[in-house]
Order: C-alpha cells, then structure tokens, then sequence
DNA sequence: CCCTGATTCGC
DNA sequence: GCGAATCAGG
C-alpha cells in the first residue's frame, strides 16, 4: 500500500482544506507532499480553490501546445490522418473531457476565512538579532571586543532531526516561515550585547535598554565603545 | 527565486 | 488510487 489514506487523513484534509489552507501547509501539517493533497482533494472532489493560473482549458487550442507532461508518451501519433476534406464534427483526438461543472471559482464570497500569509499558528522561533556586527559600525572607535564577537557568531546549528514521523492533529509547521519572523515584534530596543557563546543554549543577549541611537545598554555600550588612541602619531 | 494550485500519467 | 513531475500564474 502506498499510502493510506485513512479516514481520519481525509477527515483531516477536508478539514485543512476548508480551512482554506494553502496544499502545501495542508501537506505540512499532515505530512505529505502538497501533490499529495492536491491529488486526492481532487479525486475527493473537493471544492477546486482560485488557481493562480490561467483558467485554461476551456481556452482555444489554437496555438496551444495540447502537450504537457504527456512529452515521452506523445511522439505524435495523433491519427492525423483527417480524411481529407472531412470536417470531423469531433474534435481533435487529443482530451476533451471536462467537467460541466463551474470550474472559475473566484471568490467563494466567504466572509470567513482569509489565510494569507499571516496565518500563522505557530509560535515563532523568536531568534535574536544578529550580534553587534553591524552595530558597532560608523563608531569611529570600536572594542576589539565586540569585533570578535561577532566575528564569531556562528550560525545556529539549526537543529533539523528530521520531522516526527507522526504530527498529531494540528502539529505546529516546523517548516521555516518566510520572512515573518524577522519582522516580528519591534516594540522597543534592546541591548544587543552578547552573553555566552553563540550556539549554546546559554546564549543571549543583554537585552537591557539600549542608549539613544546605540545598540547596546550604557553598561556595554562602555566596552563596546573604546576610544582608540588617535592613531595620528 | 519564492509562492500558489492544476494536470498528466507511470506506477 | 496515488502522487511525482510538470506546468503555469503571481
């Protein structure tokens, strides 16, 4: 068996699929492939959403290439041996089939659900900013100290031990989230200094109220910020 | 590039 | 029936 689609996996899909999640978190979520919710929401039959492409098939063949996927298995044999001067009231031989069902769905009118982008469940790996790097730019003088440290800001060993063969109902997308986070709450600054080694659990940054227009507390902000000997001789 | 959903077709 | 591969629009 390839997969099983238990009852409780298409309840679930339906459910996700009502929801108006997008295939590919539904696939997250139930731990497959977004093709693998789009074919069976398919064969379930369940209610197509707005495509972001094109409408098409019921577009003129015209200059279509009728071709897609069917590149190997084609090789041509159309029978295009349209009897001559037959005005084969058929079609081409190619698909005709099609649903007389009203395929354009565009906007389901549902006041309900609207899940863009923002609809993220999921706590956020509130991962701090960068280490000073930047931070102590500009500042005609800068600590030796905070240098290093940034310099050896490595990144994360991103923990990945693979996703949990089983995500209960509901199980958080552990997938990355584009571009959210890093937007996430900017309710006010904070001192950037690091404390610890970067990539250990202790790890963390000061988090004091930074001075006006600094990165760091008044506290760091002192070592981050030594005065080099004016180098001119 | 990333995202999205749709379709085809070998298995 | 299943879903990877592919397509195709944003």
């Amino acid at each position: 068996m390839a997969m099983e689609w238990t009852d409780e996996l298409i309840a679930r899909l339906k459910e996700l699929w009502e929801q108006g999640l997008s295939t590919a978190e539904i696939g997250r979520q139930l731990a497959i492939t977004k093709n693998a919710v789009v074919g069976k929401a398919h064969r379930l039959g369940l209610p197509p959403r707005p495509s972001p492409i094109r409408n098409k098939t019921a577009v003129e063949g015209a200059a279509k290439p009728a071709r897609s996927r069917a590149k190997k298995a084609e090789a041509a044999p159309v029978t295009a041996e349209t009897e001559v001067g037959t005005p084969a009231p058929s079609a081409q031989p190619v698909e005709k089939k099609k649903a007389p069902a009203a395929k354009t769905v565009k906007a389901p009118a549902e006041g309900a659900a609207k899940p863009t982008k923002s609809k993220v469940k999921a706590d956020k790996p509130a991962s701090e900013e960068k280490p000073a790097k930047a931070a102590a730019l500009k500042e005609d003088t800068v600590s030796p100290v905070a240098v290093e440290e940034a310099k050896e800001a490595e990144p994360a060993p991103a923990p990945r031990p693979a996703a949990p063969p089983i995500p209960q109902r509901k199980v958080a997308p552990p997938r990355r989230v584009r571009g959210a986070v890093e937007r996430a709450s900017r309710q006010g600054p904070t001192c950037q200094w690091p404390i610890g080694d970067p990539g250990t659990p202790e790890f963390h940054f000061c988090g004091a109220t930074p001075l006006s227009g600094k990165p760091y507390c008044a506290e760091h902000a002192a070592i981050a910020y030594v005065k080099i000997r004016d180098r001119r001789h």
